[in-house]
DNA sequence: ATGAAAGCGCTAACAA
DNA sequence: TTGTTAGCGCTTTCAT
């Protein structure tokens, strides 16, 4: 094993000290230019690597961003942190990946190692069952921005990056009932989680604001899961009169619930008019396909990782302190299961 | 901004000295029971944060692994580091992740970046126009392992993962020639690719060994992307005779192709018979079925990353050293699309 | 079972 | 423009 190569044997190959080997390799402004194209090229020649761990140690910086999912094989959360990966990687930071699977107790754990990493800042997308948000105390205490996207907690001071779930939802029960339909059936997630319980409100405001009563019975909480349709469409033909309308908080549980409705002879959308949410592939491949709301996935990791950045570049790291909430623009995508 | 608790602090309050704190930390086995138990109580009381640059400065190890992935963003990648995740955590190591969204020049300055972060190993798999690997020299050079997972580089002496392509096609091309397919069209990605190349191999395989004779014009290079099939579909159609068999290297194009297909009134399977590949999603939403090769793609991250980690903490490094590649097992999943 | 001391490689305050 | 010096916080001999 070969010793490792150090701004000293530079320094000494070249006649300088270290620090001006720093600085030339630094991109220091005060090394004159012959001076900084000598030390590059002898460093260059030496087989010179920066030690960064030596590097952060004294900046107290790791030029890394901490990235917490629920789960990591989505195609709406992989889109995000397509996203990101962008951005960052732009910006030179590095990227911590780590998926809580949905735990609370992973999610934590996650904290905890990201914390411990020293990550320069931190995004995160909560899971279902996280209703606290204790375990990022540490890093508040620090003052190490915590960033949220999609699902971010209730009572927060930290900003959110989202979509405005209620007035989606919103959207697509009034192009329902435009439509004609009736019994307007909600299949939603876990509403511990805001995206869901927003979404249960734009619902609600679209049957009042059109003079339909809500009813308990026609929401169905689920995990939205590929697997999902068949039990789904089961407890929907259960209800008198049957509903003519569904509104499906993902296009995965949505492409699922069309199948399982055509398995059963139930026509879409003249039966049944669906929207599902999203605009994964999948609602553009099944049939008909899939009217559903666009989610600007890859658009929120970007934005969520510029903002992070630009504050953490800012002198005054004062940039999300300012913000509360940045909202991105979503749009009814209607399609063949909606349209009649 | 309130200093920093360090392991002096400790000792200072305990009465001990750095290093016993620092033995007590980390574990080491020559620490009295109760002096353990002080020091740990005491650290948490005084909210004590490892340093981890310092750690990782005198140790020369990051405990972190890198992943370059082509696209984050696709069913079968994201399901790949899902894997990864899991078993990196569970082992204590960071997963730091970025994509070269197939592009050669960025794939280097991901190598690089990695390096420089001094991951303590490297997993990869190859952009499409990575032709050579001169860029991973530098892990080389150090002893760095880097394992190569699906798109693995042709000559080699680094472990790879895969599963076996030429068989998997091999597999289905004989099925569709079961099925009484006369005339089989294969669509792939970049031939430069490991992948596509022994896929092709094994249609060419199955194609002899049944009596039939290749021909080139059935062969279509693409990207595989969801727009793809039109275009597909208007080659297959301008062969005469018609094509009356499709076998497509991913499961979002044959989705596509099935899609276009059926707008023009061909009758998927009694027209022509279509099989896909990996298994994803969209496979069991698109009607009929697809039938298609399963890629145990989470299985793959878990085992690829296994195989590193335990070379990592293998007292002699060398379990990547008797390993040349690693093939899981494939399974050809019959469906509706192909079944007549 | 515990401690003293050295050093990992870098940067930044201060000096020249 | 360049250099001196002093750490950053930890681990690891080597000693006791």
């Amino acid at each position: 094993m070969d010793k490792e190569i150090t701004i000293y044997d530079i320094a000494k190959v070249v006649g300088l000290s270290p620090t001006t080997v720093s600085r030339a390799l630094s991109k220091h402004p005060r090394v004159k230019e012959i001076t900084r194209e000598k030390i590059l090229n002898t460093a260059k020649n030496m087989g010179y690597q920066s030690n960064i761990f030596a590097s952060s140690l004294r900046k107290k910086r790791s030029k890394s961003i901490g990235v917490i999912v629920p789960k990591l094989n989505s195609p709406f959360q992989s889109s995000v942190m397509a996203g990101m990966e962008e951005i960052a990687t732009q910006a030179g930071y590095n990227l911590i990946i780590s998926q809580s699977t949905e735990s609370l107790e992973k999610e934590i754990s996650n904290a905890n190692t990201m914390f411990n990493s020293r990550v320069d800042g931190l995004l995160v997308s909560k899971a279902g069952t996280t209703d606290n948000i204790e375990h990022f105390a540490p890093f508040f205490k620090k003052q190490i921005p915590v960033l949220f996207f999609d699902r971010v907690p209730e009572d927060n001071n930290c900003t959110g990056v989202v979509i405005n779930n209620t007035q989606a939802i919103y959207d697509a029960t009034s192009h329902l009932i435009k439509e004609g339909c009736k019994r307007i059936v909600h299949v939603l997630g876990n509403l511990k989680i805001n995206v869901y319980s927003d979404r249960l409100k734009g619902y609600k405001y679209a049957l009042l604001d059109h003079g339909f009563v809500f009813k308990e019975e026609n929401v169905i909480t689920n995990d939205l899961g590929e697997e999902s349709g068949d039990r789904i469409v089961e407890k929907i033909l259960k209800l008198k009169p049957r509903p003519d309308g569904l509104l499906v908080s993902n296009d995965t549980c949505a492409a699922s619930c069309l199948m399982a409705l055509k398995k059963k002879n139930i026509k879409i959308p003249e039966d049944i008019a669906i929207v599902g949410f999203n605009n994964d592939l999948i609602s553009r491949m099944v049939e008909p396909n899939l009217s559903t709301i666009n989610y600007p996935s890859y658009h929120m990791g970007e934005v969520a990782m510029k903002n992070l950045i630009n504050h953490l570049d800012d002198e005054h790291h004062e940039i999300l302190q300012k913000t509360n909430t940045i909202t991105l623009r979503h749009e009814l995508i209607v399609r063949g299961s909606s349209k009649r």
